[in-house]
DNA sequence: AAAATAGTTTGCCAAAAGGAGAACTGTTCA
DNA sequence: TGAACAGTTCTCCTTTTGGCAAACTATTTT
């Protein structure tokens, strides 16, 4: 059987890291809108093309958007898997701290119980 | 009224950055498991400690973590709010694009009933 | 055909990230 | 008191990041 988590890590490595950056998150939040150009994409930021095609660079090797090219205009277009994949992690993270403080506070009422009995 | 949200950028920055390295990643999913020692912590890394307490002082600094030092022990602690922070806009975002997607899913339906109805 | 447009490639740079080892501080155990 | 322990500080090194400007390619427009 082959893993189908192969490199799971590493794909959450990338899509946090793709994240980490605001220009990245900006873009992001334009794509929910809808496809865009490379063009329409860049306008907001005050920075050089090339700079900026390094963060949609990132944005499309790390998975989290795709882009197609159609004459000389790329159009890109938000890939929602990766993001997916970051909140999955997030959420189950949350679930397991959220069951520790739960266990944690049965205790802690147990304890109160045990005790107010005792008289303490 | 001062901002609640003063540097709400930032502060995802920090938190997707935090969560961008396995390493840290590793050691908040052990801390949803309840707090441990520094030692305790490290022990599972192929790395020296002073590596790994940067790794250890960028998830304090960013908010993904506290601790406190007793006699010679640092005990950390999961601090849940940013790992919340970063999961709501992952959240949102899906939420938006999900909107978007739907509304388009929406349109298309709309064509291709008019286009049944002109026999096309 | 010439000019404008949309994107791309290249080379450069400063700062930050992630790791290493050596030496040091303060606390607890024997 | 002396040794072991838990963390911490320091200096060093290499790679990655994120930005720049200049020059280039390929497509529209006029």
């Amino acid at each position: 059987m082959v893993c189908h988590m192969e490199n799971y890590q590493s794909s959450l490595d990338a899509a946090f890291h793709a994240l980490a950056d605001p220009t990245r998150r900006a873009v992001l939040s334009r794509l929910t809108k809808g496809p865009a150009s490379v063009k329409e994409l860049a306008e907001p930021f005050d920075m050089g093309l090339p700079s900026f095609m390094k963060h949609l660079r990132v944005l499309e090797s790390d998975g989290l958007i795709r882009s197609e090219k159609v004459g000389r205009v790329r159009t890109c277009r938000i890939n929602a898997e990766k993001l997916a994949a970051a909140e999955a992690w997030l959420s189950e993270q949350r679930k397991l701290w959220q069951a520790q403080t739960d266990r944690l506070a049965d205790y802690v009422e147990t304890q109160m119980i045990g005790r107010s009995e005792d008289g303490n």
